[in-house]
DNA sequence: CGCAAGTGGTTTCTCATGAAACCATCGCGA
DNA sequence: TCGCGATGGTTTCATGAGAAACCACTTGCG
C-alpha cells in the first residue's frame, strides 16, 4: 500500500520483485473471491470450481478424473469439494455403466438453480477487477499471465 | 443457460478466468523459486525473503515487528523463518537497548555470504521469467499487477 | 478362466499457514 | 511508584493442500 521505498537504483525492494507482485496480486483476488462465495453460497474455491464446470453446457456429466484435468485440482482435491457438494445436494453420482470404478457426476436441480446465480457471481466480480482497465490492458494481461505461466512451468523442468 | 449448442460460442471455461489465471500463473512462478532455494540453499519462501531483507543495505539489523511491515508476511511467519535462520547460524539476535522485549536481527558472516549468491539467484530467476518479454511488457505487467491488486483490496473492502 | 498390472477414487499422514491465545516488557497516567 | 493497557514476540490450535498409501475394479495376457 504505502510503498514509498523510492527505487534508488541501486536499491533492491521486495515489493519490486516480479514473484513477490505476481503473488500480491494474486491473493488480493482469491482472498476477493473467496470471501464472496463463501459469504452468498458457502461455498469454498474448489468446490465452486467444480460446480463452474459440470454447470457449464458442455460437460453434461463427468468422472472426477475428466474434473481433475479441466481444473488442474489436485485429484484429492477435487474428491473433497465432490463429497461436499453431493452431501448439500448440490451434486449427484450416477452409475458409470462403462467403468465400474467411477461415477458420473452431475448438477442436482438444486445444484442447477444455484449455478445459474454462481456464474453471473463470478463474471461480474471479473467485470469490476476489470473496472478502471482498458479492453487493451484486459486483453494484455491475460496474455502476459499465460506466458508468464508457460514460462515458469518451462524453467521448471529443465532445472 | 445450458441449451448446448447456444453456449457453444459464447462458452465460458475456467481456464479464461482471470482469478483462475492469475493464480495458475502466480502458483507456477512461487513454485519455481520456491524449489530453486530449497535445492541450492535450503532455505523456504519466507526465509529467503528475510535474508534478502536483512542483507539489503538499508536495514543493518531492525526487528521482527519491522520485517513484516516490509516483507508484509504475518508475524508468525516471519518469528518462524528467523527462528530457523538463527538455528542454522545464518542470522543473530543482539539484545535490543531501545526496548527489552525484542531483539535486533542481523546476518552473521556466513549469513552475509549466502545473501551474496541468493540475491544474484533472485535476480537471474526473475530475468529468465520476463526474457521473451518486451522492456515495455514488463513494466506493463508490473503495473496491471499492482492495479489489479490495489483493485480487489478496495472491491474488499466495502462489500 | 485367472492372475498381474494399471487406473479411478478414497483415506491417511504431513506440512504449511494464519488466527487466536498467551507471555513478557514497555510506557503512560494516577 | 504502581497499575494497566498496548505492543513485540512466542506458542498453540484449526484449517487446507498435497503426497503417499490404499482399495476396488478393469484390462490385458498367459
Amino acid at each position: 500500500m504505502n510503498d514509498k521505498t523510492t527505487e534508488t537504483g541501486t536499491e533492491w525492494s521486495l515489493s519490486g520483485f516480479l514473484p513477490y507482485q505476481l503473488s500480491i496480486a494474486s491473493n488480493a483476488v482469491s482472498d476477493l473471491i473467496a470471501e464472496r462465495y463463501r459469504k452468498r453460497f458457502g461455498l469454498k474455491v474448489p468446490e465452486w470450481r467444480i460446480m463452474a464446470v459440470l454447470g457449464d453446457g458442455t460437460q453434461r456429466a463427468c468422472t472426477q478424473q475428466a474434473l481433475t484435468q479441466v481444473t488442474r485440482m489436485d485429484k484429492v482435491a477435487v474428491n473433497r469439494a465432490c463429497k461436499v457438494l453431493e452431501e448439500r445436494g448440490l451434486i449427484q453420482r450416477v452409475p458409470n455403466e462403462a467403468d465400474g470404478r467411477s461415477h458420473l457426476l452431475e448438477l442436482t436441480e438444486e445444484g442447477r438453480s444455484i449455478h445459474r446465480e454462481v456464474m453471473p457471481l463470478a463474471l461480474a466480480t471479473e467485470r469490476e477487477l476489470f473496472d478502471g482497465f482498458a479492453p487493451r490492458e484486459r486483453a494484455q494481461f491475460r496474455d502476459l499471465l499465460d506466458r508468464m505461466h508457460v514460462r515458469a512451468a518451462s524453467l521448471a523442468d529443465n532445472s
